[in-house]
DNA sequence: AGCCTTTCTTATCCTACATCAATTTTTCGC
DNA sequence: GCGAAAAATTGATGTAGGATAAGAAAGGCT
């Protein structure tokens, strides 16, 4: 792996030479097709990933058949199931590409043998998870307090960049709200 | 602070004497009358708690008015708004005690500082963490695919202890309905 | 015990969003 | 560029749970 874009996946840490080398040695480059499937639900997660390039989602399907959008990620993010990453779980959710990707995927067992290795490391992923909880918490709390309209500009508005990227049904899953709603809600704003 | 205590709090990890006496000596007991406030929105947010003896609730009220409680936390929890507590912003949420509670307080200085000296610290938070966001993550599941009805009956299962201890209006504020509803959830339940 | 406050229940009506059912518009393979 | 499939829109109707308004129980406190 090259030290661009290693320096690239640990922008915000500054590792030494040795030690990307040793954290490249455990990412493997992955190339998926929109469409593919990265994780599927009741899966055992052995991996996270860094997206390099394209676009995921990853997804719940309720009992009726709902799908609920959870969260996309972008080129810079890093996606996995983490609860059942974490807890060696069955995988709750599915994770699929929705444009063409490259990711590079990290093994629990490696990382946790680099979490060893290198403790800075586990900071290193202890402030992404706190990240993603925040992000994740925030959104929980708006889903709470704000109706559908609001829930719409608000992920406008945080995520201009993926609303252009996704299709309308994948905006409305994430909000959870059906195509028709949030068409309407399109129309309105529009005056 | 005593040993047995200590053995308690860290329980799942296995600290020597010496570790166990440098933590012991980062946290500050408090005793709190159910009613008070133990964290405001707004506040920044420099502790983190063990619950050593009570009941608190996290919450947060939206622009209408409306409460919706986030978290409860008895015996053995350890209860902060985690995300202001790791990124320094101002809390998103308020805790208040809703009985007579006796809290260890940790600071996010001393934590800091405790994981330079004694790394399986943050291996022991860490976990902790991932677990918290993982019951997060599968109630948020939950909100999303089920109805109220079912939610009531998953709290139920899920926290009996807890659903022992607090007024339905709470629980209602937890499983984002009113009070009402609840009544006639619980209702149609007695068949 | 009796009074006052807090909590819980019941009934009626209402609203945001879902569901169902057609279209219309866009996208994309050939 | 054309036709089929996918995506988005529009309209009519249904429903879970909210809002409002009483009233009934259940705790305290003296």
């Amino acid at each position: 792996m090259d030290t661009g874009l290693l320096n690239e996946v640990f922008q915000e840490a500054s590792f030494s030479r040795a030690e990307l080398s040793t954290v490249g040695a455990c990412l493997k480059k992955i190339d998926l097709k929109k469409g593919e499937v990265l994780l599927r639900k009741g899966d055992t997660v052995a991996y996270t990933h860094y997206v390099h390039r394209g676009c995921l989602r990853s997804f719940v399907v309720d009992e009726s058949g709902k799908d609920h959008t959870l969260q996309f990620a972008i080129k810079d993010w890093w996606i996995s199931d983490y609860t059942a990453f974490f807890t060696g779980d069955a995988a709750m959710m599915s994770i699929e590409c929705i444009q063409n990707t490259t990711l590079y995927r990290l093994s629990r067992k490696d990382m946790e043998q680099l979490y060893l290795d290198i403790p800075k490391l586990e900071t290193f992923f202890r402030k992404k998870l706190e990240k993603r909880m925040a992000a994740f918490h925030r959104r929980t709390l708006g889903n709470l307090a704000m109706p559908a309209k609001e829930r719409y500009q608000a992920f406008v508005k945080t995520y201009p960049s993926i609303e252009q990227q996704v299709k309308n049904y994948h905006i409305a899953s994430y909000l959870g709200i059906t195509t028709e709603s949030l068409s309407r809600i399109r129309k309105e704003l529009l005056h």
